[in-house]
DNA sequence: TTAAATTATGCTCATTTTGAGTATAAATAG
DNA sequence: CTATTTATACTCAAAATGAGCATAATTTAA
């Protein structure tokens, strides 16, 4: 049961490039043919990798020459039957989150990240399908698997517990858990509370589980550190700013209170320089650039637009 | 140069376990004889462990049989040189936190967590040997290095910069690569700043690194999500809960401040019942399970005594 | 040409949270 | 008994937060 080479595995390095883009958060996609689609990936190679985040750098560029900003080890996910090669060797996939600003290239490359976590996009309102589609699935899975209330109530926000935007992951794993999504159908799983239609777009092996890691992360991390510069161009107005803000934390936010807070932060410069659009034209701000002398940099801690509101 | 094995690699899961006993932060070892001391660890082995962490905690119940609590990954550390074992196989280690209230066992299986880390505790003052020794050899190190003249700024608090309790990787990594740590110059590196004697009690393999990701990790997770009652006795009184943020923080907090912030938190129960000791006696507490119709978990936001105190 | 609409920005105000004490209570130690 | 110790209660100013109203500087529409 233990010969030797079962204790070797593959590594598998898989990068979500994140960028905002036309005010929409997108994330870099490998397509091939019609093939479902992947996160640029490959194996980790010890003897021409000394890092993992050479090997990571080293497919991305080969396979979508991506600029990178920020770039963060996520998780290492290694739970058989969830990485399905086809060829039946053992892998383990270590995730990543990269940042990026870079500009459109082939429109398609890049997918809407909400098209993959639909529920996650509170922006107009709290999503339909939450109380049309998933909370009914999921109780009817809970009457087999009671064991997972708990969890459920936390992830989703229900019986007074709060919708917490960071648990990402947390909610994707139990819509899998359920049989809800996609790729718990592809493993093989039974579903007590199958859909007509599996819930958001699909990706190879465990990549959208990895893109949740993602989003889950960047969503808490804004909160602490300044991450959010990477994803922004030189130069930008403070809407702008802000537009990127709630595109990632998936929520809306009080313009003069979010302006306050980065104002006061002092992580932005202004550039003297207006840019004109619709109304009233904006001061075009630059990030503060950490050249010493300056403060540690925090993050923003961003608070939704109103906590119990109805919007439309 | 690419054969399929060099695609192959083995994986180790090592554990830190942590618990506060007599009031100090520790850290369940494996001693063999003389040796250096290591975690708990083992290889992953995919035809018997369906996931990571049933196989970490197969090595935790062989090796040590401490009963965990709160169980997390941490991070996948994978560079070539940093885990030698001897034998050149490629090796990757991911690195867990557990944490447990367990009692004694045989006293001397657990390290004191500040014995490898010294610099981290900061309670009763900032400690001597970072004027005394580590900044002079940091400068020395600067000089050959001054590329990571502004990490160090960031990660040791220099500058108008503040030290960050929970940048404890950051700070190992720089003395790692400074080659003021033991395993250092067990790995070879050559240090342009030595000392007559390394800082800090060493570990093996890498596992000095996978400690200071845990310390630094949970510092970080202490201040949004109740992780500390799982170092904690069923009952407890505040000044014990308080004992413990201490430790796992490396500060002193503020006795009032702390239980107002217990108390509004409603993690806690009053149980009625007091316990004697020096002086008035103290109330008993235990941590209000998550039974439903609760508020979600958020964290405790501790925050320093004093920011700019001088005690003693 | 002017009014309406739109977006950016400035400012106020009540409430909550935080940081730092002072005061009091209930024990033990001398 | 009195001093000391530890726990707990309460106060107060400062800072941060959440919500909204007001004004400025444009473009669009009438």
């Amino acid at each position: 049961m233990s010969n030797p080479s079962s204790f070797e595995i593959l590594i598998d390095l898989a990068t979500a490039i994140l960028r905002v883009e036309n005010g929409r958060l997108e994330c870099r996609l490998v397509q091939q043919g019609d093939a479902v689609a992947r996160l640029p990936f490959g194996p980790f190679m010890p003897e021409s990798h000394r890092t993992m985040e050479i090997g990571l750098r080293q497919w991305v560029r080969e396979q979508v020459g991506v600029e990178l900003a920020h770039v963060e080890q996520l998780y290492t996910f290694a739970d058989q039957g969830r990485n399905m090669r086809g060829d039946g060797a053992h892998t383990v996939s270590v995730g990543y989150l990269a940042l990026t600003s870079a500009k459109s290239e082939a429109a398609d490359d890049w997918g809407k990240l909400y098209d993959f976590f639909p529920w996650e996009d509170w922006r107009r309102a709290r999503p339909a399908m939450l109380d049309e589609t998933i909370i009914p699935a999921l109780d009817k899975w809970l009457q087999k698997a009671d064991h997972a209330t708990e969890r459920v109530r936390l992830a989703f926000g229900r019986d007074g517990a709060q919708w917490d935007e960071e648990f990402v992951l947390e909610r994707y794993e139990l819509l899998y858990e359920a049989g809800l999504v996609g790729e718990a159908l592809r493993d093989g799983r039974e579903s007590a509370a199958a859909l007509a239609n599996p819930l958001g777009t699909m990706l190879q092996f465990d990549h959208r589980r990895i893109l949740a890691t993602a989003l889950g992360r960047l969503r808490a991390k804004l909160k602490y550190r300044p991450v959010l510069f990477d994803l922004m161009a030189e130069e930008f107005t403070l809407r702008q700013l802000q537009d990127t803000t709630e595109q990632v934390m998936g929520v809306e936010l009080h313009t003069q209170n979010f302006r306050r807070l980065v104002e006061k932060s002092d992580f932005v410069i202004p550039t003297g320089r207006t840019v004109k659009a619709r109304g009233r034209p904006a001061e075009i701000f630059r990030f503060r650039h950490n050249d010493r002398a300056e403060r540690p940099l925090s993050g923003l801690r961003v608070s939704s637009r109103s906590s119990g509101r109805q919007k439309r």
